[in-house]
DNA sequence: CTGAAAGCGCTTACAG
DNA sequence: CTGAAAGCGCTTACAG
């Protein structure tokens, strides 16, 4: 059997509550009565059953998690992780408040950063956009001593405990290598269409991306990026413009969540076809367009696991206890027809 | 406040102990008592605490796991996650117990199985070589109640109750993709390495990739299957000869653990290079290799997924508690070099 | 600075 | 067929 309070108090000659006060570092206890205590705990090897505490603590973990509002399908995707994950967290006494700022909006995720009460909120989980305001309103929270956790979406460092998301850089070099080596030594022009270059990830894809292309693969040139600002019509317009102007098109890249217009234009002439295609983003659409041979390749990033590991990482935080590092890495999964999930 | 034992029992007009037998449908109620039992729990939408449960009933986890012994890399691995889970695991009043069988003997594994005390292990995971008498003694496991859960090598449907592993055809079917895309359209031979075409999951990835190749790319042709042994000298001299012999190899799928015998061939020659070569599992001399260039693509299950899937599933069962599908789904990941972990 | 007692939400003998 | 009481491993007022 393994060891309890009452051991460790039988051993140290001291009463539970004093067991207690030391495993909990609370003050007020003779330093040498902690010596004491400390070395019944090594003696007899004791470990603290965190379940048992948090039963008795009563414990509950309020968890916020601020999301963009439902725009792109990547995004839906997320919410309806975070759906389901709400349900389960409740069977563990975790409550996962959601709330949806407007996209890309610094401000308005300030105000929500702004007017969360440090005394009801255990943790918090936000997809970022980053400014100054944003940081200030991190720097209270952290100072309050409640973990936060950025989501897909990051700040920089000292800002937040951890974050939970690909690598970005690396997944625009992954893009890269992919239609580089599907496109076969083909000589030619790639297309980028992203949402917007004043949004972080896709930046950071986009000049990963041409600068491994640059660098392996100097048969290919890349195209200016088109903005389509995550809007099927807007990107449906501008592609077609780019694909009926340029006629040597043998890749595109679809950086961001524009995934329906891009679809929409490749599937419009036949001699689209032959363009090599990697995308964003496993949804409903881009598997279809995978089986129908209009992209060649997904990377993705798992928003279930996502949710899961920002849930862990911040009840780690808030008990103080280990995580699994490679439990929580995000990987940049790619996805071709044939190992769709 | 989320309603307790005590709710129920007030409202249904009943002791502790009533609730309790309803709650764990122990007989010897009355139906009449049940109905109003039932009618408070729902009314009041109460769900049961499963830890404040499992505190009372100090219930405790022995989880059994069976795997070869230490013989290619990826086992190795598995063998790794099981110790770091074996740790964690503790914290939740969960015993891993691992035990090691001969690689592949189908008899061994049949006697580990034979030789479970029923009344100490409460499930049971295994790395499933298929025999009857490996058939027999699942069936008297699941016959005692005792959930089982096959790991990376599976049994027919009716043996256990999940298996924990990735898709070995759609596996055969991706490497057959990515050969045929990256060799670009050319023309030529595909060799294929494995361990041995007796390991059911070798066989069907070999399958798998030599039906896809057939269908999807016509310009290329699979040379026979050597077979390795999972080790390296056999590996290297097979390997060696076949290259030597060949002349017109474009591509090459390293189907099983043998992949240090080929990475040994493979930088024998610097024409070797010009292979496209396809190979499993990712582990520290498959890292090494695809940064060198020297493989273009690693198809990965990732075994701390696979081990920590096992436990989660194995108590589900245990509790008669829901799993969330999509976590337990063991993806097949693509690894190039530009993504890795 | 320390301890005795009650309680967290369940389950388990035991008694009736 | 049903209930009162004790206990699982912790923590928390309260008293001293």
């Amino acid at each position: 059997m393994r060891p309890t309070v009452h051991d460790v108090a039988g051993e140290a000659g001291v009463s539970l509550a004093t067991v207690d006060r030391v495993l909990n570092r609370r003050s007020g206890v003779r330093a040498e009565t902690v010596a004491r205590v400390n070395a019944a705990i090594m003696k007899l090897g004791y470990v603290r059953d965190i379940s048992a505490a948090n039963l008795a603590k009563q414990r509950v973990y309020n968890l916020l998690f601020i999301v963009p509002e439902g725009s792109n399908s990547f995004m839906l995707g997320l919410e309806k992780e975070l759906g389901q994950a709400k349900l389960h967290a409740l069977l563990d006494r975790t409550h996962l408040d959601i709330r949806k700022v407007k996209t890309f909006d610094a401000d308005a995720l300030a105000t929500a950063l702004e007017n969360i009460d440090v005394a009801q909120v255990s943790g918090v989980a936000l997809v970022a956009t980053e400014s100054q305001r944003v940081r200030q309103a991190l720097t209270r929270l952290r100072e309050a001593g409640i973990p936060v956790v950025t989501l897909v979406s990051d700040v920089s460092d000292p800002y937040r405990d951890h974050y939970v998301g690909i690598d970005n850089i690396a997944a625009g070099r992954t893009a890269a290598s992919l239609i580089g080596r599907f496109s076969g030594r083909r000589f030619g022009k790639v297309a980028l269409v992203a949402g917007s270059m004043l949004v972080k990830d896709h930046a950071e894809r986009r000049a990963a991306f041409e600068q491994a292309i640059g660098e392996e693969f100097p048969g290919l040139e890349c195209l200016p990026v088109l903005e389509g600002r995550d809007d099927a019509a807007v990107t449906r317009a501008l592609l077609a413009e780019l694909l009926d102007r340029e006629r040597d098109i043998v890749g595109l890249y679809s950086i961001g969540a524009g995934n329906r217009g891009v679809i929409d234009v490749l599937t419009s002439k036949a001699e689209y076809r032959e363009i090599t295609v990697v995308a964003h983003e496993l949804t409903e659409h881009s598997k279809q367009a995978l089986r129908d041979g209009v992209f060649d390749a997904v990377i993705n990033q798992d928003a279930g696991h996502e949710v899961r590991s920002a849930i862990r990482l911040l009840k780690a935080r808030i008990d103080d206890t280990p995580v699994i590092a490679n439990q929580e890495a995000i990987r940049i999964e790619i996805y071709v027809r044939d190992n769709l999930p």
